[in-house]
DNA sequence: TCTCATGGTATAAATTTTGTACCATATATA
DNA sequence: TATATATGGTACAAAATTTATACCATGAGA
């Protein structure tokens, strides 16, 4: 796990006074805008998956995502230093993505939701049969 | 900090397999899923920094949300089982939001993503300097 | 000649989000 | 008496986002 900017207790205290850095900003809000939207949080986490992976895996690991918003989502997060591409202009030509470091240093991020899910897994699995 | 089902080592390797729970289903897509959209994970966020909270308040706190959003979000979340309402009828009658004990568990969550924040503070203030 | 594979784009339709106005009630103020 | 304030929203049309569908260029292989 990476090194840590405030302990667990230390952030439990202050969050509810709000948290910030030196310079007055939030730590937290960016990455929730970054986020934003239907799939790029879930592309994300699929991307951690791979060290490269193409355009047409990504579209059969998100059933329902269309080549359009799958296309939008990867321009963003790469203009947000996320992840990276990487075109080979031979025939057929193919494009391989990335994780930036930035992007895979959010490992220990998906790593706090898997154990969220995990300690849920019956009041999901509930609420998913009931509806 | 909570209880962990997988050690982050074991993680790492794990998820190049794909992570599942005995069920077959993941433990990480539902919450992403449940935080679709503009606003709920900011929502949630904020809903940390308090024990109980008014609709009011959340307003302040999320520049730009409208009734409509604000409230679509709450009832969701509500539906989901991460927070409560609670309502109290008097006059000028108000109504008191918190999490449930399955929303505060979201605050490792929340940690994970500030210590993200903190270590890449200096390429989020560039991006948004140079837009 | 026809099909397949690649990683997309173009366009209109459907859905989600926003902006604006408004509701009911009691109290405090002018 | 009339008006403003506070609460937590709802109703509706407009704007923005997302989806569905069709299509593009290229070369290889049947």
């Amino acid at each position: 796990m990476k090194s840590e900017y405030m302990s667990y207790d230390e952030f439990l205290i202050n969050i509810k006074k709000g948290i910030v850095t030196e310079d007055g900003n939030c730590p937290v809000t960016p990455l929730l805008i970054m986020l934003q939207g239907r799939w790029k949080s879930r592309l994300m986490y699929e991307m951690c998956m791979y060290e490269t992976v193409r355009f047409g895996q990504l579209k059969k690991d998100l059933p329902g995502i269309t080549n359009t918003m799958l296309t939008k989502a990867l321009r963003e997060l790469e203009q947000d230093g996320l992840i990276s591409r990487k075109q080979f202009n031979e025939i057929p030509p193919h494009v391989e993505y990335s994780l930036t470091e930035m992007g895979r240093d959010l490992l220990p991020v998906f790593y706090a939701i898997m154990n969220w899910g995990y300690q849920h897994e019956e009041e999901l699995y509930r609420s998913k049969e009931t509806g």
